[in-house]
DNA sequence: CTGAAAGCGCTAACAG
DNA sequence: CTGTTAGCGCTTTCAG
């Protein structure tokens, strides 16, 4: 077989390059990593020789040698291609690149052995850092890494059993202003259909709901609530079902975008839909007139790689959590009324 | 500061395992990657000490020694928070992670440039292959990689240079498909909006609509096509002006997912709005009635993983391109009339 | 300005 | 079953 034709596994090392150029390892290694102290003649030949060859310089090897971390940032998230998550991810791309860190994302499925799992292949290849939008409820053994000088911040989501970097979304705020708003148009009957209970954004959503429901006197709200439910799929069933019950809620609160997907499934068709609001917003919601309580995945993203790179450069002050605010957008499908055929005819 | 609260960078070695347990290093590492012929006594004694000292193996120094690349596989997509790559992502991982491999992700921005710069980096981390969707046209860097062994699979948009695997969408049907249903319906001003004209799928596709239109005899399609539309603000735009030009295309066919979307925002409001077929199923186009050319993004990230897992097993036959199959998916938007007021006042 | 020697953390190849 | 020796490709240290 021909070798250049296939030369399996062979890439050229420094020597190679440095013998080719007619100059020591350390010189070659010098001139292709532009140090000081090269003669320019000669660090033109070691370039050419490298160019000629072919050669990529063995990163693991340098890392491994220069005792550096990995320039690279893990990213842990449920699924990238739920675009609340892969927003997450291109913010902290952005960020990460611009300092030369490389970012390596991997999907938990929202399940804490796998995410634990994922943590630790990362943590085997000695990246710099760790971005997690976490499912799991011991972090004991992060918090040991932590120590150990790796930077971990909680995205989203914030370890409630250890100490650390965290940035979470103004949860009680948006699901506050959500709440009013509705109240505020005279809805009563609000459902509330949420994500696994098990999630700290879930339970705090939830809680803020409670909290707004019982200062407004609304007694009856814990009979429309829905939890765990964690596709399309089961929160279009949780939806239909809501709506085929004997009293219907008047307005329906979704709390993330895959739920108000479901929901716009389940009130596809009907002939009195609920008013609607839905946590997270999502491309296209303003062509279906979805009212939402928005926020920036991507700005979550892009802020956590910043601290985790403020963590990088030495910033030893206490962990903190950053809060990003919310807003209201009051779109077609909150504007529905709160008086339902039935309430109607009771009138 | 106490030891147990900052050990800065300190990850214990296995020889330091090894000590605690009072073996040798290559014991310690025997028994650490449950290689056979170590006593289950030690053994054990190995496993307490490394959970003991909170051991993490180094990857970066095994996959050195070992020789072995990376057990990890590069994707170079444009935007991870474009749905289109980030399912190609999901794909990819899913397929990977069954073979131990992980995946990762560098958004490319479709720069060229850029695109050249990420598969250096991961070149330089050894990575064990590489999938692409390229948009550059010069790929010969990556064929001297591929003949030293490193995968490398093109996805979505094929090399044109050199001769590699592939895995692409079958572009030329699934406009066929599309543009015959439009014409079925005796549309004949149909408009095309593209995205860069330098990636070969936008030529593709732009080619089929062509040949098709001039099979049916329809010799002005030309004057209602618009390239080069690259994001969402651009082709609402570039539909906007269609829609406000003297002589109106009666029907619309977009070429991703992107340009969609800036579509149904540019007719959002229009009383009359052209038929609509877009390239690229999306989330709740079923919602929106948008009719599309269908296909499966994470399939083509499931078979480029495969792809690339074979070759590392030592699958040697010829580059081989595989055509992901497209449906036509029929909604609303394809259904409005070819007759526009104008055209029925004529009549 | 350049080079020789040592060694990062681990595994391969041999001994025992 | 266990240990010793060498060395992956590179950078650090220390001499020229």
């Amino acid at each position: 077989m021909n070798p250049s034709e296939r030369d399996a596994g062979s890439h050229p090392t420094m020597r190679q390059v440095a013998a080719l150029a007619g100059v020591s390892l350390k010189t070659a290694s010098r001139a292709l990593n532009g140090e000081t102290y090269v003669a320019p003649a000669t660090a033109e030949r070691v370039r050419q020789a490298a160019a000629q060859l072919g050669f990529r310089r063995n990163v693991l090897a340098r890392e491994l040698r220069s005792g550096a971390r990995s320039r690279s940032v893990g990213l842990i998230i449920g699924d990238v291609a739920n675009p609340f998550y892969s927003q997450i991810a291109r913010g902290a791309e952005r960020q990460l690149r611009d300092h030369g860190l490389q970012l390596i994302t991997a999907s938990s499925d929202d399940d804490p052995e796998r995410e634990h799992d994922l943590v630790a292949e990362l943590l085997e290849r000695r990246v710099s850092g760790l971005l997690v939008v976490t499912s799991a409820t011991d972090h004991g053994y992060l918090d040991v890494e932590r120590r150990r000088g790796t930077p971990v911040v909680f995205l989203d989501r914030p370890a409630e059993d250890i100490v650390a970097d965290a940035v979470v979304i103004d949860n009680a705020t948006g699901v506050g202003l959500a709440v009013e708003y509705l109240l505020g148009r005279r809805h009563r009957r609000i459902a509330i259909v949420g994500d696994l209970a098990r999630l700290s954004t879930q339970r705090e959503r939830l809680a803020a709901f409670g909290a707004a429901m019982t200062a407004a006197g609304v007694g009856t709200w814990q009979r429309f609530v829905r939890a765990d439910v964690h596709d399309v799929a089961a929160a279009e069933r949780a939806v239909r079902e809501l709506m085929s019950a004997p009293t219907r809620p008047s307005a329906v609160f979704t709390t993330n975008n895959r739920i108000t997907t479901g929901a716009l499934r389940a009130l596809r068709d009907h002939a009195q839909p609920p008013a609607l609001i839905g946590f997270d917003d999502f491309d296209l919601a303003d062509l279906l007139g979805v009212s939402v309580v928005a926020h920036s995945p991507e700005l979550m993203g892009q802020l956590g790689a910043a601290r985790v790179i403020a963590r990088l450069q030495g910033d030893e002050s206490p962990p903190i959590r950053e809060l990003l605010p919310v807003t209201l957008i009051v779109r077609e499908s909150s504007e529905r009324s709160s008086r339902t055929r039935a309430a109607r005819r009771r009138t």
